[in-house]
DNA sequence: TGAACATATGAACAAATGCTCATATATCGA
DNA sequence: TCGATATATGAGCATTTGTTCATATGTTCA
């Protein structure tokens, strides 16, 4: 039984850059402003004016916030004109979504 | 189409203190030892001692983290004599680091 | 009751975070 | 080509966060 927390503790340890990653992936779930940005684009994708139209925060910090999603591969971008549309990188980001609504709403 | 832009931003703008719940909830997901606390509860309950036995943080700090995850009833306690054993509050905290794992190591 | 052990708590601090402001870059239309 | 519009970027700043240190609380056992 003692030997099993000790198996234990040493799995966690040999894995450590995995949970490292793991808590970087939520991390980024973990501002309301990115969260609204997701799951905005779980229903639609949208430019970034019409992201920051509803988002109280300025242009400038939704872009910010957009190239953090970018940067993690969680959205996708392409040049439309003069605008900007950003899209969910896959279908698994709506899945981490209702992950979490699933235990809100429980 | 513009009128289904406009639909969801107002979807996202009602929900708001969702989205801010459901953005704290990943928050504390978002922290390397709390991620390891909450993986190493998936296998097994343990004191405080044998989790900052395997953290490389200190008693103290484990205990800080363990209080936010306990307020955040993502653990619960029950004492055993000198020690305070850590569990999971529900199967659920399981399942949303699986979904997490699942993004990882697509 | 007092010493030893286990856990919790509060203050302090360095590092990270999210925002704004100012400005740069990119695209389109006249 | 120039002005207007859309987006991106960098600096600066206030706030939050995770940790440590010192110490308090709680429990057991001699």
């Amino acid at each position: 039984m003692n030997t099993n927390i000790a198996r234990i503790q040493e799995a966690i340890n040999r894995n450590a850059d995995l949970w490292e990653e793991l808590a970087n992936l939520y991390k980024i779930f973990g501002d309301s402003s990115r969260v609204k940005i997701l799951v905005a684009l779980t229903q639609s994708e949208m430019c970034v004016g019409e992201i920051s139209e509803f988002l109280s925060i300025t242009q400038s910090a939704v872009s910010h916030q957009l190239r953090i999603l970018k940067t993690s591969n969680l959205v996708k971008s392409r040049r439309d004109g003069k605008n900007v549309i950003y899209s969910l990188a896959d279908e698994h980001i709506k899945h981490i979504i209702d992950c979490g609504m699933e235990h809100i709403t429980e």
